[in-house]
Order: C-alpha cells, then sequence, then structure tokens
RNA sequence: GGGGAGAUACCGAAGCGGUCAAACGGGGCAGACUGUAAAUCUGUUGGCUCAGCCUUCGUAGGUUCGAAUCCUGCUCUCCCCA
C-alpha cells in the first residue's frame, strides 16, 4: 500500500492536491510539517502531523520537521489565535531540543538512511532576512489579490469580524510560503502536510515555488480532529494532554485515551496507531460484539503510551488503573511497597501533614478540608460523606467524625483520599 | 440634558416588611445504574464549634421590635426622548 492509499483509509486526508500520488510514485520525496515552538513538549494535537510524517517515512520517503521559530511569532490569521510572544533565542533553542528529542520517538533521525529525518527551524533563515529583501524577492512574486482570496483572510476582513486583520497576520502566508520555498530549494522538499486549516498557507507555498523557479510542488492536509460530542481534541478539564510526562503524567496519558468515546476510538486508533488495516478491523468487529470490555480504547491507550512514554510506564499506568478503578483493592493497597504506590500515584495532587499531628488523631473533615484542599470547606466535606462519596485508603467513609491516626497510613506515610469515583489526593505524613 | 426600568447566590430568574440562606431552571459536585461511557433517576450546591449560630440579596446610611423587601445618597447597567 503506498504512502496515499495508506492515509486515505485511514481517515487522514482532507485534501491533496493533484499529481501528489504520482510524485510519491515516482521518486523518494521530501515532506515537511510545521509545528510551532511555543513549549518545550509537543502535545497531542500536534501528533497527527507528526503521524504523517511517520507513515511518510514509512513508505521509504524523507520526513522534515520545521520549528516554527519565526513564523511562531506572528500567529496565523485562520487560528483564532491572539497576539504571540516573541521567544528569546535561547528559549527557542531549548524548546527546539525538546521538540527532537521527543519527535525521535516517532521518526528516524539518526540512521544513514538515505530518508533519515531532518529537523529544520525557519528562524534559522528569517532572522537575517531584511524587510527590504523580503518584499523584493519573495512579496513581488505574490499579488495581494491572490492573497486576499485566501478563506483565512476572507473571513477577517469580512464585516462581522470584531478586530481588523494586521499587516503582520495578512502577510503570515507569505512568510510561511516562503518556507516551503526555502525547503524546496535548501532540500528539495516538494511537499507540505498539515491540518486542513493550512491548505491556504501551503497552496501559497506551491504557487510561490511554481512562479519563482517553475517547480512543481504538493500539498496535503488531514482532517481537523474532532471529537464526536463537539468538544475539543486534545483537552481535559485540566488542560490539555502533553507528552512530556513532567506536564501529563503517563498514567493520565493512558486515561485520556482510554476514556475516549466509541465513535471516536474508531477514528482514532486509524489515526494514532501504525496498526494494519486487517487488525483495526478486527479489533473494530470485536468492540461492536462486546462494547462494554472497550478492547478498542484499551488497544489504543497501549499503543499510544507505550509509543511515547515506554513499556515500563505504561505498566505501571495499567497497573494504577486497575487500583484506581477496580474492586475491593484496599487489600491490594495495603500491600503495595511505597515504590509501585507513588508510581501509581504519580501526578494526583499531594498534601503533606505532620506526624505529630496525626499520631494525635484528627478528624476526617479537618484533614480534608484544612490540612488539605481536597476539599473546600467542612460543611462540603460533610455533605460529600453523607452522600457517600468520599473514600479513605479505597474504603468509603461514613461518619463525619471519623478520627484518622497514625494506623491508617499506607507504608507507614501515606494516606489516600478520595473524592468520587475520579478524585485522588495523596497526603503524605513526615 | 430630560424621562423610565433595573442591580438577588456560579449563571438565568422569582421574592416586594417577619414563616428567606432566599422558590424555580441551568450549570457544578456526589450517589444509583453502567463500560472509569451516554441516557436516566436521586441527593446536594454560603460558612461554622451544624437539631444551633454567623455572614450574605450593587454600595453607604436611615426608618422599624424586625428589611432582599420601605426611605435617602452614591456607583453601575439597560430603554425611551432630545
Amino acid at each position: 500500500m503506498n504512502f496515499v492509499e495508506e492515509l486515505k483509509w485511514r481517515g487522514m486526508i482532507h485534501d491533496i492536491m493533484p499529481g501528489t500520488g504520482e510524485q510519491l510514485e515516482k521518486e523518494m520525496t521530501t515532506a515537511y510539517v510545521g509545528i510551532d515552538p511555543t513549549a518545550d513538549s509537543l502535545h497531542i494535537g500536534h501528533l497527527v502531523g507528526v503521524m504523517m510524517l511517520r507513515h511518510f517515512q514509512n513508505a521509504g520517503h524523507r520526513p522534515l520537521a520545521l520549528i516554527g521559530g519565526a513564523t511562531g511569532m506572528i500567529g496565523d490569521p485562520s487560528g483564532k489565535s491572539q497576539e504571540r510572544n516573541l521567544l528569546d533565542e535561547k528559549t527557542l533553542r531549548h524548546n527546539q531540543d525538546a521538540l527532537k528529542e521527543q519527535l525521535a520517538r516517532f521518526l528516524d533521525f539518526y540512521s544513514d538512511k538515505p530518508n533519515a529525518a531532518k529537523l529544520v527551524n525557519n528562524y534559522d533563515w528569517m532572522k537575517e532576512f531584511s524587510f527590504l529583501e523580503f518584499i523584493r524577492d519573495v512579496g513581488k512574486h505574490i499579488t495581494v489579490n491572490y492573497m486576499m482570496a485566501k478563506d483565512s483572510v476572507k473571513k477577517r476582513l469580512s464585516g462581522d469580524s470584531r478586530d481588523g486583520l494586521s499587516f503582520t497576520e495578512f502577510t503570515y502566508q507569505l512568510v510561511q510560503g516562503y518556507d516551503f520555498l526555502k525547503l524546496y530549494e535548501s532540500h528539495n522538499c516538494k511537499l507540505q502536510m498539515g491540518g486542513s486549516d493550512q491548505w491556504g498557507n501551503i497552496t501559497t507555498g506551491t504557487e510561490l515555488i511554481r512562479r519563482k523557479t517553475a517547480g512543481e510542488a504538493f500539498a496535503l492536509t488531514c482532517p481537523l480532529i474532532t471529537k464526536a460530542d463537539g468538544g475539543k481534541f486534545g483537552k481535559t478539564e485540566s488542560g490539555n494532554v502533553w507528552l512530556d510526562p513532567e506536564r501529563t503524567s503517563p498514567y493520565a496519558f493512558y486515561q485520556f485515551w482510554l476514556n475516549t468515546s466509541d465513535t471516536d476510538a474508531e477514528k482514532y486508533i486509524k489515526i494514532f496507531t501504525l496498526l494494519q488495516r486487517e487488525e483495526v478491523e478486527a479489533l473494530v468487529a470485536e468492540h461492536q460484539e462486546a462494547p462494554h470490555q472497550r478492547k478498542l480504547q484499551k488497544r489504543l491507550a497501549e499503543i499510544v503510551t507505550e509509543l511515547v512514554h515506554g513499556k515500563e510506564a505504561l505498566e505501571t499506568a495499567i497497573e494504577a488503573s486497575q487500583i484506581l478503578f477496580g474492586k475491593g483493592v484496599t487489600n491490594t493497597l495495603r500491600k503495595l511497597d511505597e515504590k509501585t504506590l507513588l508510581a501509581v500515584f504519580d501526578g494526583v495532587p499531594t498534601f503533606n501533614i505532620s506526624r505529630e499531628e496525626l499520631s494525635a488523631g484528627i478528624g476526617i473533615l479537618d484533614l480534608v478540608a484544612e490540612k488539605t484542599a481536597a476539599l473546600p470547606s467542612k460543611g462540603e466535606a460533610r455533605r460529600t460523606i453523607k452522600g457517600g462519596g468520599l473514600g479513605l485508603n479505597k474504603e468509603k467513609v461514613t461518619a463525619d467524625d471519623k478520627q484518622v491516626n497514625i494506623s491508617d497510613l499506607l507504608n507507614d506515610k501515606y494516606l489516600l483520599i478520595q473524592k468520587g469515583k475520579k478524585n485522588y489526593f495523596l497526603i503524605i505524613a513526615e
């Protein structure tokens, strides 16, 4: 199966420029995807583009990851993005290095194969580019009429939009188009890929290449990832889902995928895993047979978590999930050694309490509302207990005058507070 | 500049002298059910030393035994006229 067919059945093609498939059949081709270096970690929204590159490399072609050090400072008018912050160069380089490390989990950067991936940063060629040079060498090849015809621009010019379009934003497509031209010239890069919102920007690039060099370049976009319920993909109550384990623990990462809805899981497993068509179809069939087992979600979560965080972290995440959501696990919990316990509850909010205070015994209300921020007030705590919503070490708390002391400690050091089904708090006695 | 209406808890919105920590709806949180889902049903939704007490109805004063409710000043919002 060739690259285009591969993406097609995975539902990853929104738009593709005529001739793209032929170009890829003809020779080993180089393609790039742009990534904003606004943070020192990717989040799962980036993953679609990264997966496109992965499939691209699998198909024997050469992927480029373009860090948008320059473009990221401007802000794409098609996005809802407001003013971007200027990154200083030190931060930019730091982010770039961190991103490369994460990308290396998906792409082969370091082998000596001819299609090894490469990372480039448009800041490197934009920083010395003077305004005068830019408008002379780039601007004159593209008409304003052409630029105005883009949806991203049109939308902002139409009467009802709240703020005008700044000149800088207007220029964005030219700057991005120039990236493509630059990579075309320096790396023989003939294809740019991205989300469907990037189509207009990408075609400005192919147009620029055509007019300036008479060369031919191509575009391929994938649909915006959506959720069946209309929510934004990749967000949880606590914000973005990051690849960096410091920002999003492997457990939370695993849980994110596990909690996808049935319809989304079917879509996501095609996009975010490399499973072959037959495997996916078999899984989907199995899932429809017994939806409550959530085989799809589990497989999806396993594969992506392992890919991003490694086998060991995946196993801990699964173990943690079983402990947190399994039944009758008070004993299991008591038997856990400290290391496993801490790994399981990595990322759970923690609070400290002194041993002296605890050895004197402390009321559950004080513990939960005063010593920790698990619940905002004692009244709230009282109500939660009355409603059966509070757990201590996976045991339901039934009396609001319950005393907690040293003997309740797990591993002689920890207390596990549970509010509702999914909210845990770890108290450390020291 | 003139006239009118209004400001209530997370949001919307009742209340118009005591029985008001304030109806009702939404949202939030929790429980049951379930697949760590959806839908549904139930409870709860100011604080505390919790059968009681304390602070809240734009803001500052006043009337009254007693005010979210009446009076006055102030701030803000909306509408109409110029």
